[in-house]
DNA sequence: ATGTCTCAGGGACTGAGA
């Protein structure tokens, strides 16, 4: 069995007490982190080190960044989405196991995207075209694929509080969605929707406006699998636990399971 | 209430990004 998770932990250096702590209270074999905030340089290796979790970083100052930690090293470790390389670090993928057991893993901190109609917003529009693009070239040579991160999308009014508030806004635009459509496409599932889930489904809450309290949040968050995987899925769940705590991220992480 | 948090620059606070 191997335990799969994403995490948007905006800023690794602040979030790194509690990082440490979840790795600790659940032990997942593989995270994918985003938002580190970190430049490789200054990647806190040796915490992760310590708690037995090698680490494939993409980082910059300031803003974006993204890591892989895992239980095994990582093979063939490939950085940066081709074409989209000045849009900041957004993507890191590595192989982890051997022969036909091997897992592909690509970790993604989509584009944000600012508001609809706006410059960013036509870059992440471009941007989810080349990770089609990318991921179906992927998906050739890796059977066992998982793409997992914040894709700052809620794929469907299922996945926002207020469908009515967010119609046509960020995150739920009708052209986003589409592109969110088109990588399950390509042959992956939503693993999230494999399963029945109670509770709501949100895994991004509004600092502001005490939203996480009010529940007001939006699934953008997910873990996908090609379909190999998919039948061997056997759970994923969201984990509200990290942002009820004190200084959280706005982000809860995501866990999925696969025999 | 554009209501919070993080970071860079510069050395207190402002602006950008989310």
């Amino acid at each position: 069995m191997v335990r799969v998770a994403t995490w948007n932990v905006n800023s690794l250096r602040v979030r790194l007490p509690q990082v440490l702590d979840w790795l600790r209270a659940q032990a997942p074999d593989l995270v994918g982190l985003q938002e580190t905030k970190v430049p490789d340089e200054a990647f806190p290796r040796e915490e992760l080190e310590a708690l037995g979790y090698h680490a494939a970083h993409a980082g910059q100052a300031g803003y974006n960044g993204v890591a892989l930690l895992s239980r095994t090293p990582p093979r063939q470790v490939w950085c940066d989405l081709p074409g989209e390389e000045d849009g900041g670090r957004r993507l890191v993928a590595a192989t982890y196991g051997e022969g036909v057991r091997a897992l592909r893993v690509v970790n993604v901190y989509v584009p944000n995207g600012e508001r609809v109609g706006s410059d960013k917003y036509r870059l992440k529009l471009r941007w989810l075209e080349a990770l089609e693009a990318w991921l179906r070239n992927e998906l050739t040579r890796h059977p066992r694929l998982v793409v997992l991160g914040d894709f700052n999308v809620a794929p469907a009014d299922e996945d926002v509080h207020d469908p009515l508030v967010w119609t046509g806004r960020i995150m739920c635009s009708g052209p986003e969605r589409e592109r969110f459509r088109r990588l399950l496409a390509l042959g992956l599932c939503d693993t999230y929707r494999l399963f029945p889930q109670e509770g709501s489904p949100f895994t991004w809450w509004d600092y502001r406006m005490r939203a996480f309290q009010r529940d007001l949040g939006l699934r953008i968050d997910h873990i996908l699998a090609s379909a190999p995987l998919c039948e061997r899925c056997t759970a994923c769940r969201i984990d509200r636990g990290p942002r009820a705590l004190p200084r959280p991220s706005d982000h809860a992480p995501v866990i999925a399971e696969f025999q």
